[in-house]
DNA sequence: ACATACATACCAACCAGTCGGTATGTTATC
DNA sequence: GATAACATACCGACTGGTTGGTATGTATGT
């Protein structure tokens, strides 16, 4: 079955791949089509134009990413903080290979379309808020134990997703990852801060 | 004066407008001069490449974002946590705008450009870290006041800027300002959780 | 026979970059 | 102070290659 991926598939392989390289606007279709070894005809075919495939490729980014942290060895943990500080760790040694494998393909999709074309924002909004949304049960039993109903889960869950995004533009700007693991070591200290420490009756910062 | 900018300047302003909104890839040099009103001959007087013009608008956006912290109000307060943390709100006041106005224009070029425009990653990882080092004063005063040794002084201010980045891709991607806002919002408790309490003989989280 | 899944051939628009040219200084020489 | 020599700033038509997209073909399974 692994050589005999349809022409769908193997093109939304290598939009993964390459746009997150070079960014979607710089990501021509026939070196995608070239690289996905099929021809213009089959990209097409498969979608009406640039734009749906953007589209189709944040949906199975956000699939492949659901698999990935669905499987993750974390998932066994049972208190809550320990399987959230697992998160962030998990996405710490995740930046151990290279760029455009650990970096986001939705930050960098939206980074550049947000505004030319609406229908990949939205798409890539679903799929942000929607890995997001994984976390917030979690948070939400967290500030329940600290007794803190001033921060919202959800919004949480999304702060830690923007601290990411950040961590990869570091990144990317330094071209050293250990920046960005430097980063993501700040968001573990602030997760510890906010949860590690004694319920509160008055709600402090 | 105003009206008397020459065709380099018109061209910088016009790219750091135009590329905010749509990307360095997707930016033609035609539209450059179309919206800076000049022609294409005078383009390539003043560079000799778009690339080249990438690097220039990155250090004109730096100077440009100098000029703008080093006049804001807050430089006026005493306390470095009090300034740290003005730093914070008028950066999330700044949210109150469009999205074009207040988005880092180095982060949205690096993020395409890093890998095929070697020259623009270097210029943007310049004015980032520039920019980073001007909190880092204070932010070391501060750790040097807690006693924590544990913490590097640039490390914390690159993550500041990491979140700031971070936080404009979730406005971007949700098209609303105030989750970026509210992302902010966790930076700031971050910083009062560990600049606000008492100082610590045995370093803690 | 008919739809699905591709391949081939092609097109008009657009792209970054070039080139010959002009207008307006600035400097040097006499 | 006049003039020649050169530099800077800018113009806009042009070019060769690339772009996203289309039109039409063929092979295969049902």
């Amino acid at each position: 079955m692994p050589p005999q991926k349809d022409a769908r598939t193997k093109l939304l392989d290598a939009a993964m791949a390459v746009i997150r390289g070079k960014g979607f606007a710089a990501t021509s279709v026939d070196e995608l089509c070239q690289t996905a070894g099929v021809t213009k005809g089959a990209f097409f075919h498969h979608f009406r134009s640039k734009e749906e495939l953007g589209v189709a490729v944040a949906k199975h980014f956000g699939e492949m990413a659901a698999g990935l942290f669905a499987t993750a060895p974390y998932q066994t943990m049972t208190d809550p903080l320990d399987r959230l500080l697992a998160y962030v760790d998990f996405r710490t040694a995740i930046l151990a290979g290279e760029i455009p494998e650990y970096t986001c393909l939705l930050g960098t999709m939206v980074q550049e379309a947000y505004a030319t074309h609406p229908a990949i924002r939205a798409a890539c909004e679903r799929e942000i808020t929607g890995h997001a949304l994984t976390l917030a049960p979690d948070i939400a039993a967290l500030l329940a134990r600290q007794g803190r109903s001033d921060i919202d889960p959800a919004g949480l869950a999304l702060h830690i997703q923007g601290v990411l995004q950040g961590a990869f533009i570091l990144a990317k700007a330094t071209g050293d990852a250990r920046v960005a693991a430097d980063s993501l070591g700040h968001l573990r200290r602030y997760l510890t801060l906010l949860f590690e420490t004694q319920p509160q009756r008055k709600a402090l910062p």
